[in-house]
DNA sequence: GGACACATGAATGCATGTATACACGAACGT
DNA sequence: ACGTTCGTGTATACATGCATTCATGTGTCC
């Protein structure tokens, strides 16, 4: 692991968990004292989360972070509608021809059944979003990959919202179920109309917890 | 302008020509020297080619641009195809709330049909492409906007494909002048659908020109 | 009294020396 | 002869000093 990787994610932490705080002013040189590395790997860091925008600069004033916004969360989850469509359509068309194992799908989904018997919101979640990430895999679309993947990262700071629906985890579940169903019986256009339900479902819990929270 | 972000375009400009060719080896300090600048704004430069995938990293022995595939225009293709699909339903829900003016898109299609008489393949290529630029400024989803624009840099490498279907002009003029109508009418899914289904037909053209240059 | 120009300090872009990590080949041992 | 290990060279990750740029505040001129 290089520095400037780990330095990378522990602001991405930062950033997700709120423990950096939105709109306040640091400067390359803090953040490099602060994590203990120089400038350089710093800087690395930093540039990727411009790229993603978590992090916006301010010329000659310094870093911060952008607050939350109802715009913001819907329109990533609008990408990430259509790009998870596309990642569930690709993945049923690989299945149906063979060209990728939809196992570790299988049993990631099995053990999200699993936990939902236990009463463990945050592991059920976090299953969840295993679900997303081994279909992103299994799609085989690396270029929809990496979109997803940027689009999940920005997502992030958001995802905290979901604890405010703990109720909702047995539909996720079951929204999963027939994605995985589709997927296995290689029906591509299904899997894409059942995962752009599944994301716009959650955009509506979000929107309605998010908008209790800010102004915007 | 930085020397990082300059560098950074003329590495593209040089990959996207084929003027770096694919699997010739470079090292950073080779790519330094070539440029004209020190290693740290072209480790920048690098950097972000990585992410785009336009140059990848063999571990201890240089970086490379990866050939053209078959497989690679495909994805990027189809990833193109639903993320325009959004910007062009963002762009129209936007034009008809008033959020947006389309004045310059406008603009951009006058002169695209303008184009077509004078017999200029190059220009007329050129205006149809900044038909998408204005597209994704339009669409005011800065998640999907810049998705789109990393995937169009991909895409670049694939551009001069086109030039060997020239007959097509019109019909791409034409697929424009039907998206540029439900957006002005403010009809989301019909501006998602025209957009989805003319990325589709180009990719048809392309898929057709590619197969006869490689193997893949 | 207002606006513009310049001084000043902070933030960051850039250059370069050094440390580290890895591939490859050679040489030795089995 | 083949496999393993160690030496060597190369590529890049990192640290740090210097150059550049820009925001801000002050003073002067109109």
């Amino acid at each position: 692991m290089t520095a400037a990787e780990l330095v990378f994610r522990q602001l991405l932490g930062a950033i997700t968990s709120g423990e950096l705080a939105p709109d306040a002013m640091e400067t390359e040189e803090r953040l490099a004292a602060r994590y203990k590395v120089s400038r350089t790997p710093l800087r690395d860091a930093v540039r990727r989360l411009e790229q993603l925008r978590l992090l916006v600069r301010e010329p000659a004033r310094g870093l911060r972070v952008p607050p939350l916004s109802m715009r913001e969360m819907h329109d990533l989850s609008a990408t990430r509608e259509v790009l998870e469509g596309l990642l569930a359509s690709c993945a049923a068309d690989r299945v149906a021809r063979g060209m990728a194992r939809i196992d570790r799908l299988r049993d990631i989904h099995a053990r999200h059944l699993r936990v939902l018997g236990i009463n463990d919101p945050e592991l059920a979640l976090s299953v969840g979003f295993d679900f997303h990430e081994e279909l992103r895999r299994l799609s085989g679309n690396e270029s929809a990959a990496a979109c997803h993947e940027q689009v999940l990262l920005g997502f992030d700071r958001y995802r905290h919202l979901a604890r405010a629906v703990p109720e909702r985890h047995d539909r996720i579940a079951a929204e999963h179920t027939e994605i995985l169903a589709a997927i296995e019986a290689g029906r591509a256009q299904a899997a894409e109309i059942a995962m752009r339900r599944h994301i716009a479902a959650g955009r509506e819990l979000y929107v309605e917890v998010l908008s209790r929270m800010i102004s915007d």
